[in-house]
RNA sequence: GCGCCAUUGGUGAAGUGGUUAACACGCUGGUUUGUGGCACCAGUAUGCAAGAGUUCGAUCCUCUUAUGACGCCCCA
């Protein structure tokens, strides 16, 4: 049997419903904040990794997915979203609009030639914006906060905000420096992993697992020590903003991020829901200035932020979020002849068309079968097709709940179900008693939503 | 790249170096039921991830590979 490669998931059925409604809650939040959408495509030069990311970084020394194309081109999968919506912002020479900033938004796969575990995969998915061209710290603080309300509109309640500046190129030699001249006398001190570290990148020893409660780590000098003082002022400047924003965060001076083109404002978002294994940041982002220079294109400051959709998923199940995904059917129609088979087929389209969720039996099975089949598919009402019935211009409707019968004129089926199932609509509204109480099951929450009712 | 554990039918799984791989659920058919959901009967893995080895004989022992889970490095 031939099996899907390691690190990838198929995902279907009740989960691909939640990554569709995910995607429709990103798409409306964005456009109210005038982002616009972006693709990019997943193949990309190595090269652009390698001076975009960093070639001294874990991601793109040993976790890409490189190949050779047939023309004997250098390609790798993109393993992250911002470094090609910044070749492409050069490429098309979007920074000649007149209209900066530049808000886009990006929602695609990403490949990390990775040890799978928990909460990380090698066929990811992120979702990811970027304000391009503009330096003004109210972009950082509506990047963090436009993040924090995607969360929050999902229904996710146990989030965490963690910010910290690295400040501007200057400052964050300056402190590299200051870091190492710190540790180097009590390197022996140091854990095996954090003596490699200490060369090649020493703000790690600040986030180390092992020494987490080395007094030598709570006493290392911190990034915000070593701003300038431009960089301060920017970094209170932020978080001006993000109090005027209502964001609720943490000064964090041990977030670190993995990518060499941060500088200034970095920020992650972790969930804090018991159950998540060891990776348990949602998203992050910040501030890479340098990066599109780097890129040869013009001088452009720019700030971002991404997700993994994978960890959002396991987030809001874990957080047993309710979520407005239909798994019920309206109607089911069952037959036995080939006349009642004929109509059903018809009755179906029609109900469709018409607005209604409608499935008939396909593999002429037997009527306790449908019947079977009809329940398994959670329809609401069920209808048996019989000739005489039919004949008569009835149909006979049973509420699959209550268990009520009626038979009703054919002509009035629409109006029927409309009315009925409305009404069931209707009980799961919102009634103002603003109390908690039992879940109806017409949707999607396992029992335990909160209803305002 | 490293470590640890795992891999039995549609599902959850028990199990043993040796004739028919337990049990449950599910599924299919049947009986009964005014049209299901209850009950009863019957059927439902020629195979225990793949390959190789040890053995008279392996699903159970060894090795290799693949995949999964978790952790480390690193990272979303």
């Amino acid at each position: 049997m031939i099996q899907k490669q390691k690190g990838c998931n198929d995902i279907y059925g009740r989960e691909a419903k939640i990554w569709k409604y995910i995607d429709t809650v990103i798409d409306a939040i964005m456009e109210k904040y005038n982002y616009t959408y972006i693709r990019t495509p997943i193949i990309e030069a190595t090269e652009l990794f390698h001076r975009g990311i960093g070639s001294s970084t874990d991601i793109v020394t040993k976790e890409t997915y490189d190949f050779v194309d047939r023309g004997g081109r250098k390609i790798s999968l993109r393993p992250e979203g911002t470094a090609g919506v910044v070749r492409s912002f050069i490429e098309n020479k979007m920074y000649g609009d007149p209209s900066l900033p530049l808000k886009v938004y990006y929602n695609g796969t990403m490949y990390r030639y990775e040890r799978p575990q928990s909460g990380r995969d090698r066929e990811l998915t992120q979702f990811g914006m970027e304000i391009l061209g503009s330096d003004d710290p109210l972009c950082d603080a509506e990047i963090i906060s436009l993040a924090v309300n995607i969360y929050k509109m999902l229904g996710l309640k146990e989030i965490k905000v963690n910010i910290n500046s690295l400040g501007d190129d200057e400052s964050r030699l300056k402190y590299r420096e200051e870091l190492i001249k710190y540790f180097k006398p009590h390197i022996d001190e140091l854990c095996e992993d954090c003596k490699e570290r200490l060369e090649k990148n020493p703000l790690r020893i600040l986030d180390c697992k092992v020494d987490a409660d080395n007094k030598l780590i709570k006493n290392a000098p911190k990034t915000l020590d070593y701003l300038n003082e431009e960089s301060r002022d920017r970094f209170e400047k932020v978080q001006e903003y993000l109090d005027v924003f209502e964001v609720k965060y943490e000064i964090n001076p041990n977030i670190v991020r993995g990518l060499d083109y941060y500088n200034h404002t970095v920020f992650e978002i972790e969930a804090k829901v018991e159950g998540f294994g060891s990776n348990n940041v949602l998203g992050g982002g910040g501030r890479y200035n340098g990066l599109c220079k780097q890129l040869d294109g013009p001088d452009t400051p720019c700030i971002g932020f991404a997700c993994g959709i994978g960890r959002l998923v396991t987030a809001l199940e874990l957080e047993k979020v309710p979520l407005p995904i239909v798994e019920d059917i309206d109607l089911f129609l069952l037959y036995v002849n080939e006349e009642e088979k004929n109509y059903a087929a018809y009755l179906s389209q029609e109900l469709r068309l018409a607005g209604f969720i409608v499935e008939t039996e396909y593999n002429n099975r037997s009527l306790k079968a449908q019947f079977k089949q009809a329940e398994r598919l959670n329809a609401k009402y069920i209808a048996v097709l019989n000739s005489e019935d039919l004949n008569n211009n009835e149909i006979k409707i049973k509420n699959s709940k209550t268990k009520e019968e009626e038979i009703i004129s054919l002509d009035a089926i629409i109006y029927y179900l409309d009315e009925k199932l409305n009404t069931n609509l209707d009980d799961e509204e919102d009634c103002g008693c603003g109390e908690e109480h039992e879940c109806n099951g017409n949707h999607d929450c396992g029992g335990n939503c909160h209803c305002h009712h």
